[in-house]
DNA sequence: CTACAGGCTGGTG
DNA sequence: CACCAGCCTGTA
């Protein structure tokens, strides 16, 4: 276990933000989170900004630092917007705890190509029968309550996420059930162009190509347009310039910001903003609507 | 029943 | 270039 201190940081918010999908409360365990990602598993716990992980300090050095985006100070975004833009200071104080993770590639691939025009909860159900049909059973860690009332590990079953030719050999009648709809051949489509060494070729070019490169290279792929390409380079590729602009941002932008958001300002990190509206927008508790919950 | 989900493709004007 | 019907399917 690796007990540390981050500031800036809640699950519920990552998980609720839209990003990631593969993140959720452990049902057996009141509190702790399972999280997956690349290939890895790892649990955890959060009491204010002390958090207890499951893994050992060399694993959550190498892997989860990383993938938290921990070398990234947020409360520094927070003090350079506009002190007089106030929507975006109530969405960051809204959505404190909200990251952009460093997620895999491969899997934002498919994630975002699943996620158009399609809602957070399907959009999870899909991605967990993908991992859960096709991905690889394994064993990692995750935590339980000792006798003594404390944390210890405990190994933990999970589905890894299936790598391109696992998807590509299942074929559109494999893809089938998955609640996929019309996004079945994108999700073969991409993972033909993924497997293989031509496809591993295809990913690290992707991964080394600036924003605007990588933007236009994912445009060609089918099934993937401009929205879908911003959040694979936001999500998957961490170029936080990166603004998806989606049904929830267009609203957003077209009640606070008439004039245009001022992308110019934030030109380096509009992506991390955008996340926080994004939350805001759609975790809010919308005033009159308090009694019914 | 309709409307809507973190849109894209393919066809038309 | 802009515009837009159609698309899978679960949920409100």
């Amino acid at each position: 276990m690796y007990r540390i201190q981050i500031k800036d940081m809640d699950f519920e918010q990552i998980a609720r933000s839209g990003q990631c999908f593969r993140m959720e409360p452990n049902e057996e365990e009141h509190g702790v989170w399972r999280i997956a990602a690349s290939g890895r598993y790892v649990e955890a716990v959060k009491e204010d900004d002390v958090f207890l992980f499951s893994c050992g300090e060399k694993e959550f050095q190498d892997m989860w630092a990383g993938y938290f985006d921990l070398q990234t100070d947020y409360g520094g975004f927070k003090k350079r917007v506009d002190s007089e833009d106030s929507y975006l200071k109530e969405a960051m104080e809204w959505g404190w705890g909200v990251r952009i993770l460093r997620q895999d590639l491969w899997e934002m691939l498919v994630t975002f190509l699943i996620s158009q025009n399609n809602n957070i909860t399907r959009i999870t159900g899909s991605v967990k029968e993908i991992c859960k049909r096709f991905g690889e059973k394994r064993i990692g860690l995750g935590l339980a309550v000792s006798s003594d009332g404390g944390w210890v590990e405990r190994s933990k079953s999970y589905d890894a996420f299936p790598e391109p030719e696992d998807l590509s050999s299942a074929g559109l009648r494999g893809l089938a059930g998955l609640g996929l709809g019309y996004r079945d051949k994108y999700i073969l489509s991409i993972a033909k162009a993924c497997s293989g060494p031509e496809g591993r070729e295809w990913l690290l070019r992707l991964k080394e190509a600036d924003y605007t490169s990588a933007h236009s290279l994912l445009m060609e792929q089918y099934g993937i347009g401009r929205k879908v390409a911003d959040c694979i380079c936001l999500f998957g590729l961490h170029h936080v310039g990166a603004f998806p602009v989606d049904t929830h941002v267009r609203q957003i932008l077209e009640v606070h910001y008439p004039q245009g958001f001022p992308l110019e300002r934030y030109q380096e990190y509009a992506g991390i903003l955008q996340q926080y509206m994004f939350y805001y927008k759609v975790n809010k508790i919308p005033r009159g609507k308090l009694g019914s919950i």
